[in-house]
DNA sequence: TTCATATGATACGGTTTCTATATTGTATGG
DNA sequence: CCATACAATATAGAAACCGTATCATATGAA
């Protein structure tokens, strides 16, 4: 059991390094650096969001973020819209086009992904997926107690 | 069973970027920058190994890895030692003394993950780590499509 | 052996990125 | 209406990245 868990985590550490591998990859056919494809991915996950709240997120400078949404504004990737309500604010959209063309550089991927799925039941997956999200909260959790 | 596949990507997705913030403050705090933190991994997950085919696994420049490596090794993370057969090569160890302090870095998701499987059976636990074996796989095979 | 070529790692320099601080424009409370 | 706070960005100096050159060593052929 303890030998199990043990195995567990040494082969979540290695799909985190290969995933963060593989969007490196997807992020230089892109141009992108990696750190701006983090972003994207946070800004489809929180969107509508401000750039100061992104820059808490993902924990960089906000000046840093300027320079992040700087980038990713020049590609088309996503666009800047002032706040109605505050107008110091500003709020950050994705754009659907060149979404369609990450979509496209993670295909290979995806199907990949298809495939291993294809050999699971619907309960099985449901398991999985649930462990995934469970994860995903614990490392929120330890990521807010980091930054204290 | 597609809306299951899809929801359990759409985790899969929440999940890395979730491990990859965290790994980002857990280099916050080690003084690390995200790449380093990353050819860490790969080291001990391919230790002993050399510099250039570290930076092919990475997709880095060789330029950028001796950069990398001049900041692990000045953190006292890593040791280069020069290969006996081939005098030209270098291969890379890691010391044990800070993986320890990387190793507390890690314990508040480490115990996390120990309340999380406390949850399952064991057969459930192997059925979740063989999945995510799998991923990596895919995640390899994905990314050398890229490279070409 | 000796020489030409290939290879591994790093040095160097121009470009890009990061980040601390200052600045601008807007909101909010007194 | 004014003082203060806040969101975003401009600016500039430091750091990092990466194409190229360099140095040391290896390999293969004559």
């Amino acid at each position: 059991m303890r030998r199990t868990v043990t195995e567990l985590k040494a082969a979540l550490r290695d799909m985190r390094v290969q995933l963060s591998l593989l969007n490196h990859h997807i992020g230089t056919r892109a141009d992108l650096k990696d750190a701006d494809l983090d972003c994207l991915d946070l800004i489809s996950i929180y969107a509508p969001i401000s750039p100061s709240s992104l820059a808490k997120r993902a924990g960089l400078h906000p000046a840093t973020m300027t320079g992040i949404l700087d980038r990713l504004e020049r590609g088309g990737w996503v666009v800047r819209e002032r706040d109605a309500n505050d107008r110091r604010a500003i709020v950050i959209r994705v754009l659907p086009e060149r979404n369609r063309e990450m979509f496209h550089l993670y295909s290979g991927m995806d199907s990949l992904m298809d495939e291993i799925c294809d050999g699971y039941g619907v309960d099985q997956l449901e398991l999985i997926a649930d462990f995934l999200r469970r994860t995903t909260g614990a490392g929120q959790v330890a990521t807010e107690q980091l930054e204290r």
